[in-house]
RNA sequence: GGCCAGGUAGCUCAGUUGGCAGAGCACGCGGCUGAAAACCGCGGUGUCGGCAGUUCGAUUCUGCCCCUGGCCA
């Protein structure tokens, strides 16, 4: 890890930590990193409230628009690209500035997590059987194989399940020994600010930025990667509001019902968000108003820069 | 004004032959290692419209009142 600490700004989605972070990457001379899941993705702006290109020429951004929504990028992968990201940032003598509000990207990056491997065929095997033997049974399964990873995975998480299985089959170990700095949070790693915000204000934030988004051509886009393929699995057509107009734009939903389905899996992120990041021990809450990060700009440029 | 239907959780409603009120959604909380904006789990938050009456006991039965919707004037 790079010897000035890894900088980040955290917290939930609408909170307004993009905006603060251009200012803050400006006053700190950093580049940002972006921690999004959904960044990744080329053409996916609107839905996302990606930065805009003439955003990110002020200040450069990585980890963004690196992947079609077409592949699925995995978070293994993207540890790799962050790593490749940071190293780069770290030789132009400049720091980085972690931003977004996914919490396994988050400590993918700063906790040096070892994900291991992935085979398709012993995956495809392995959901085969759970879809005719059912969760419980896998599930069953793994409490033989490995009774610690099964204790910690519930009966009807079918797909935490089959990860497990998948792994034992594979690596030979456990897939519990692979978790070992999982409840390891090492302070020096990083300087992490969060935003977090009364839930009435940011429930307003959030169905205001839903709205701002359909009117500023995000049903376009949709039908746009629609016809470019986006659908079934994939991670980008499992993205909030992507998988809400898809079906408007095929008629089962209304605009309206898309749009309310969309605040409400929002919301349901903020609040996943911020229990994911609420236990991180290093983070220190900075609350914001109405108006969001960027409103308290200044203490959050004073506490990191340190 | 008359007749009918209804008033129970934030919302839509169920229910109690009279015995501490319950579903879905919303909301809250938690878990999380190669799909993570994914996936999974836990939690009922309440003057049962109001005031009287009957009763050991009323959200339930009775009376009056208030409110909402529909139909008729």
């Amino acid at each position: 890890m790079p010897s000035p600490p890894l900088l980040a700004l955290v917290g939930p989605t609408a909170s307004g930590k993009s905006e603060a972070a251009f200012v803050i990457a400006e006053e700190l001379d950093a580049e940002v990193a972006s921690v999004d899941s959904m960044l990744l993705y080329r053409g996916m702006d609107v839905g996302t409230a990606k930065p805009t290109p003439a955003e990110r020429a002020r200040v450069p951004h990585h980890l963004v628009d690196i992947a079609e929504p077409s592949e699925s990028l995995s978070v293994w992968r993207f540890q790799l690209l962050a790593r490749e990201a940071l190293a780069g940032i770290a030789s132009r003598g400049r720091c980085a500035l972690l931003v977004g509000g996914s919490g396994l990207h988050f400590r993918s990056i700063v906790d040096d997590l070892d994900f291991p491997a992935t085979d398709p065929s012993t995956r495809v095997a392995l959901e085969a059987e759970a879809a005719s033997l059912g969760a419980e049974r896998m599930h069953q399964r793994l409490t033989t194989l490995d009774p610690e990873a099964a204790s910690k995975i519930e009966p009807g998480n079918v797909r935490r399940t089959v990860r497990a299985l998948e792994v034992a089959a594979i690596t030979g170990r456990p897939f519990s020994s692979f978790a070992h700095q999982w409840g390891q949070y090492p302070v020096e790693r990083v300087r992490a600010a969060g935003v977090t915000m009364p839930p009435d204000a940011l429930a307003r934030r959030i169905a205001a930025r839903v709205s701002a988004m359909i009117d500023h051509g995000f049903i376009e886009e949709v039908r746009g990667l629609v016809e470019a393929g986006l659908g079934g699995w994939l991670t980008s057509s499992q993205a909030i509001g992507y998988a809400e107009m898809a079906r408007h734009l095929d008629g089962e939903l209304s605009l309206d019902e898309a749009r309310a389905a969309m605040v409400k899996r929002t919301r349901a992120l903020a609040r996943r968000q911020l229990a994911w990041f609420r236990r991180d021990p290093r983070i220190r809450w900075f609350e914001a108003k109405e108006g969001g990060a960027a409103d308290i700009v200044g203490d959050l440029v004073e506490y990191l820069s340190g």
